[in-house]
RNA sequence: GCGGAAGUAGCUCAAUUGGUAGAGCGAUAGCCUUCCAAGCUAUAGGUUGCGGGUUCGACCCUCGUCUUCCGCUCCA
């Protein structure tokens, strides 16, 4: 094992150790590829949706927000090709290893048979798999491949697996009564939700073209493998934001929010050389362009944020299926023409960021194990996550150097003054270096510790999370300090 | 999903060819302490992942199962 995946095991361990993430349903021994967060990782997780929320809507005078429902119409996902494009049944060679869709192995054959001469009986072939695949009769399926003498194209044996259905969506039922109900999905992405209400936006919030709608929330998808823990999960948070535009600028506002994107990652103080543009090569039918921002996790440059333009897709799509205009008049004077620009269904750029992954992000960027000499020379050492204030769980941690003497009522005294403001986090017991590595374990960027020397002249040591630097500041500056450093 | 490895206290690990589990750290409650972990005392915490089998007796042998890790496979 590397010392890059010992990192990463080590701050899955950390995560857990310290209350930021575990393994969902630990006691009946996990579900897969669920995580739960806990009273930390809440915090953080929380924070960095906040963060986004406001650096979206409160920063755009042109983003609002909405927040759909995760249960949507089923007819949003036939639009969207969720439902015909990621429900494959899928069949496995056990020798090569090889996973194949099933129409494609079959196909595949068929060719063959057709370049050997045998037109009729890949017609056959053909026509018999349209009928069972029309059945979901897996069980023919197989028998089908069997009987035909399909083989694997690497193995070059049948030793076929069962095959098996791959739902991207999980399904589940509307209504009480489960005979009369209808089967709804849980959604897998945030994005449709914003399209569906589009002009529900528009037309309440005035909205003008250019502007963009904003939205976090779960999401699920069935991953046929989704290991390496909160990276790829079952059950996930997205933060998207899809911006409408008119047809023919979609290319710079493309680049905007390219650069716009990776300005914000910059913008909290992570190194730019662990990131970098993964541009598409091969992309969907509907992108005109698409990118992704990738991070340098332990495990490799891996995707966190995607940025696309959709076309007007998505929304042509829903008013083909809905049949309800999805037009935007636009009554901004074409110079070209003289004219208003007129009806037209606006382009998308979607910017699509996983929560999941950018808590991950932060915890991989900020976890570091430092170890240095003492004065008489033995080894210290301290894991600290320098993660950035503004996004930290506890920002402050208010601690009396000892529980007597008067000095909690100082230190109670300086909690409530800052509670309302920011997150703090009192501890009276143990050693004052143990409880400063404590808080460096869980990322609080700042610990404010009060002293005899508070009473006579109402100065307090500061001490500093990432430098461990101390220093005397007067009481009445901590808050302000801190609320500096995490505007 | 396939193959390999592993599962003992919150964590890291012990337990002599099978004789019904211990330590350190951590946690909690005290004590002592005037600014960077590892001072003192006490307490809590384990049907040895789970379920069968062999045996007088299983953490140890065997089968199944679950989970995790590694490799492969899949991934708008």
């Amino acid at each position: 094992m590397s010392i890059q995946e010992n990192k990463f095991q080590a701050i899955i361990s950390h995560a857990k150790e310290y209350g930021f993430v575990f393994q969902s349903s630990e006691i009946y021994d996990g579900l897969s590829a669920v995580y739960d967060y806990g009273p930390y990782g809440s915090e953080l997780k929380k924070n960095i949706r906040d963060h986004w929320w406001k650096s979206m809507t409160q920063l755009h005078e042109n983003i609002v927000g909405v927040d759909a429902a995760i249960f949507m119409h089923p007819t949003t996902w036939k639009a969207s090709g969720h439902v015909d494009n990621f429900s494959d049944p899928m069949i496995d060679n056990k020798d090569s290893k090889k996973r194949y869709r099933v129409d494609h192995l079959i196909e595949a054959h068929a060719d063959k048979l057709i370049e050997g001469g045998k037109a009729d009986e890949a017609k056959a072939l053909l026509d018999a798999m349209e009928q069972l695949l029309g059945k979901d009769d897996y069980a023919g399926l197989k028998q089908l491949i069997e009987d035909n003498n399909v083989v694997c194209t690497i193995s070059g044996t049948k030793n076929w697996t069962d095959i098996r259905q791959f739902n991207l969506m999980f399904d589940t039922k509307l209504g009480s009564v489960t005979d009369e109900a209808d089967t709804i999905y849980l959604r897998p992405e945030t994005a449709q939700g914003i399209f569906v209400n589009f002009l529900n936006v528009q037309k309440t919030a005035r909205m003008k073209v250019p502007f963009g709608i904003a939205q976090t929330g779960k999401a699920f998808r069935n991953e046929i493998v989704a290991r390496q823990f909160i990276f790829r999960m079952r059950e996930f948070e997205q933060m998207e934001m899809q911006f409408f535009v008119r047809p023919g600028t979609e290319g710079e506002w493309y680049k905007y929010w390219k650069e716009a994107r990776l300005k914000w990652h910059l913008e909290l103080g992570i190194p730019q050389d662990k990131y970098r543009f993964h541009d598409h090569v091969k992309l969907a039918f509907y992108a005109k362009e698409a990118c992704d921002i990738e991070f340098d996790f332990p495990m490799g440059f891996k995707e966190v944020e995607g940025i696309h333009s959709r076309t007007d897709h998505d929304l042509s799509q829903h008013q083909k299926f809905s049949k309800k205009k999805m037009n935007y008049f636009d009554n901004d004077v074409d110079e070209a023409t003289g004219k208003p620009y007129g009806n037209y269904i606006p382009y998308v750029i979607e910017t699509s960021i996983g929560l999941d992954r950018m808590f991950l992000l932060i915890m991989c960027s900020a976890y570091e194990e430092e170890k240095w000499a003492k004065e008489d020379g033995s080894e210290d050492s301290r894991v600290v996550l320098h993660i950035p204030a503004k996004l930290a769980p506890n920002k402050l941690a208010i601690l009396p150097l000892l529980k007597k003497d008067g000095l909690p009522e100082i230190a109670r005294e300086l909690m409530n003054e800052c509670k309302s403001q920011f997150k703090c986090f009192y501890e009276e017991k143990d050693a004052i270096g143990r409880r400063y590595r404590r808080q460096d374990a869980i990322g609080t960027p700042f610990c404010v510790t009060i002293d005899h020397q508070t009473k006579e002249d109402q100065t307090v040591t500061i001490r500093y999370r990432d430098s461990m630097a101390q220093e005397r500041i007067h009481i009445s500056k901590v808050k302000e300090l801190v609320l500096n450093a995490i505007a």
